[in-house]
DNA sequence: ACCTGAACACCGTTCAAGT
DNA sequence: ACCTGAACACCGTTCAAGT
């Protein structure tokens, strides 16, 4: 554990059993958790198996493959929509749950931002959440509507995640609205500086994001009644 | 030019006249430009400029230091907000020129996301833009619906950015959702299909999202309103 | 003050050879 | 079939030495 180098060797002499691919994932996902999903390298993750780059390769495929199934395994742990509540707390729901699973292993928001549909995992997300809106009075429109919902939660999530990577970034965002606290001729900057400073965590933001959201697709579904 | 390595040679032989960070950051916003933020290299960088890397600390510093003088730049493009319009029209047009100045420079959208207050530029952008909504009838919610219209814009722009640095991606999302075209057993896919590939362009997403974010503050407004 | 050129400690990926 | 160990072509960063 401690000598990783020394303790090296073949794995035959050493008893170890053969590797496979449900192992390499695992550990993939654990490093994700612990350091996120950018921030371990191929090299380590042969590290923490005591194995080869090259024995990864033979498993599962070079790193964006061993990245996508890290990101399938994390939305699965995502509980299934609620279709018994109404649409808006069911979203609510699903959007909170889906943050709690994500923030867990950071990077993985991102990621899923990007491949969308091409997560298996994320088909039912998909097919539930739209049908859901297209029943609650959005009809054709409801793709959009569902992809703007699930956008800002999980863009916000990603770059919440990259965020916490860089506390020193953090550090400057703070001081540099600080010099604005309080401010007279530039007062726009005064309220977001105690906004961020004093009133507004992540997680108030978050929440205050997807209520806006869900307020931007319910004045649309009222236009589209309308209008009908 | 075709040849690099030959050409080298110490600058003052070749009657070159010294480097400053001016020709740096022009450099850097130019390989911004062609090849996005993420896809330049610090020896790519140096390389252009036919210098050393050693060369480009010495007058502007590490990467992050580029990186940040080529968002500031970038985000400097953008025209003011126009405060004679209502908010509701002058962000709108505000959110479409970032857009156009932001896609020029791939990679620009993210790190402006999330480094904001930090960029120079950004100061005056928040100031007006936090001050329109205060004054529209935000009140002290002003710095938290600013920075919900502000995410809603420019993560979705950096997602677009990072999808077309993947164009094999995004091929793979096409194939996954065209499996699902006409299926009737899963008709949220079905529809997330036909919306995806038929009938919805990123532009076209890109102003649905912006304005479901206005309809959702401008809803918030009229709570707030209706309560005071 | 500004530049040179090499070195350092990494990285993902590939591959022939071993068992 | 599975693993070994080295090699390849990179990367950002540092630094002593030169002009």
């Amino acid at each position: 554990m401690k000598d990783k180098k020394s303790a090296r060797g073949p794995r035959i002499l050493r008893d170890l059993p053969p590797m496979d691919a449900e192992q390499i994932v695992i550990a993939a996902v654990r490093l994700t958790r612990q350091h996120g999903l950018d921030y371990w390298t191929f090299r380590q993750l042969a590290g923490e198996l005591d194995c080869w780059p090259a024995v990864v390769y033979h498993h599962v495929g070079d790193r964006d493959v061993v990245i996508a199934a890290v990101v399938d395994r994390v939305v699965g742990m995502v509980p299934a929509i609620d279709g018994s509540l109404p649409w808006r707390e069911a979203f609510r729901a699903l959007l909170w749950n889906l943050r709690v699973a994500l923030r867990m292993h950071p990077g993985v928001a991102r990621w899923l931002a990007l491949t969308g549909p091409v997560v298996p995992a994320m088909l039912a997300v998909i097919d539930r959440g739209v049908s859901i809106l297209a029943r609650a009075g959005l009809g054709a429109e409801a793709p959009a509507a569902y992809s703007v919902l699930i956008n800002s939660a999980v863009l916000l999530i990603a770059i919440e995640d990259d965020r916490d990577t860089r506390p020193f970034l953090c550090e400057e965002i703070a001081q540099t609205l600080n010099l604005y606290r309080g401010s007279t001729d530039r007062r726009g900057l005064a309220s977001m500086a105690t906004a961020c400073l004093d009133h507004w965590g992540a997680e108030d933001f978050y929440r205050y994001t997807v209520d806006r959201s869900l307020d931007g697709v319910e004045a649309r579904m009222t236009v589209l009644r309308r209008n009908s």
